[in-house]
DNA sequence: ATACAGTTTAACCATTTGGTTAAACACAAA
DNA sequence: TTTGTGTTTAACCAAATGGTTAAACTGTAT
């Protein structure tokens, strides 16, 4: 039987911080709105990280490493190319499904400060350096899938997996306003999806 | 030969504020900022838009006119339903690529506040209601295309026409890092990429 | 020239915001 | 009980921010 314990105010303040730039930003996120959302006194934010910068970059770090994690599984080199990008494919869906907000909030982050990406990605990035273009180019070479532009392979797959968690805001009114509900969609049909196009792109 | 008027205050305050709205969100940006992209006082902000709330709400609507405008073409019942998804692909990748930040703003402010997109939404969409998933339905049930989830469709769709231009940041780097050039990048290669995923969704 | 309307500006104001501080609190060791 | 250390709080501060104002400027009609 665990020992219940409270929640320790640092983790508390994590948890409010990522809810809270990841919805606004760095610019337009509030440093009490930040203390209201973990229920503490603002002061605390300062106490256990300095400045509003420092409590940024630790989310914003933790958020990259997160989302380069997803690209390990590219390694298992025991399977065929198409397997791996089919594992590939349900474990960034169920990250995305998980995190919506992950992705848009990198996106605009870099954009605003390109450099801060520069910085925090050799930290981020996974160590095992194998890319999925890498992993491609290697079936391509090898004969095992069709000879394709990997770059736009990968622009394409991504676009897939991520947008419908990022647009879901969007997606859920247009689709409510004109014919189903929005609830009715499940990450299995969209991994479904993918798979098909996947398999359509690939395979000789 | 057209008289070479300078731009009046109104206008460059527009661009300006889209420019930043865009960039930072409603909370996120600056009126000072906006001023000075616009190389005005601030001011005249206040003169020629109220408030700081207003002068969001003409750009934000701007924006999601612009946006639901791209549908028009769908409602040219002249053309097959294919020749019609692939004008609209033509249409809304040109679209994004003037301008890139415009799917990620809208989906942005109205995970934010999901209520303004209500208020406009009436103002904003296209005119004539012909929707994609109306449009697909309908050719479903002709037997014209194939058999198909039509939100899916959808959402696919749109994830292959929007993400690769509001990810580009990202991209930018990963794809630079690793490999090709970023630069290399452009739309006719993306149509190109779509209307074959089209073409294996829909074709019988 | 003068009067007038629309436009632009610098200076200003009230509120909000990130950040600080000193005192209060909690709790374990002596 | 006392001492000491880490944690939490209310009160506070300086800077930034959205917004206002009154005066200055611009051009045009009289």
């Amino acid at each position: 039987m665990s020992k219940l314990k409270a929640q320790p105010t640092e983790d508390k303040i994590l948890e409010a911080a990522k809810e809270v730039f990841m919805k606004y930003g760095l610019y337009g996120a509030r440093m009490q709105d930040i203390a209201d959302t973990a229920g503490i006194n603002k002061a605390l934010l300062h106490y256990y990280f300095r400045s509003k910068e420092k409590l940024f970059d630790k989310i914003f770090e933790g958020a990259l490493v997160k989302y380069f994690q997803q690209m390990d599984v590219l390694s298992d080199s025991s399977l065929p190319i198409k397997q791996r990008v089919f594992k590939y494919i349900d474990n960034i869906i169920d990250f995305y499904a998980e995190y919506p907000q992950m992705s848009m909030f990198i996106i605009k982050e870099i954009s605003i400060n390109p450099e801060i990406f520069k910085e925090k990605v050799s930290v981020a990035k996974n160590k095992k350096g194998t890319s999925l273009i890498n992993i491609l180019e290697d079936g391509v070479a090898k004969g095992e899938i069709k000879k394709i532009d990997t770059s736009m392979f990968l622009i394409n797959l991504q676009s897939l997996c991520s947008y419908p968690f990022l647009a879901s805001p969007l997606f859920k009114h247009v689709l409510k306003v004109n014919h189903k509900d929005w609830n009715d969609f499940n990450s299995n049909k969209l991994k479904q999806s993918v798979k098909t196009f996947v398999e359509n792109t690939l395979s000789k």
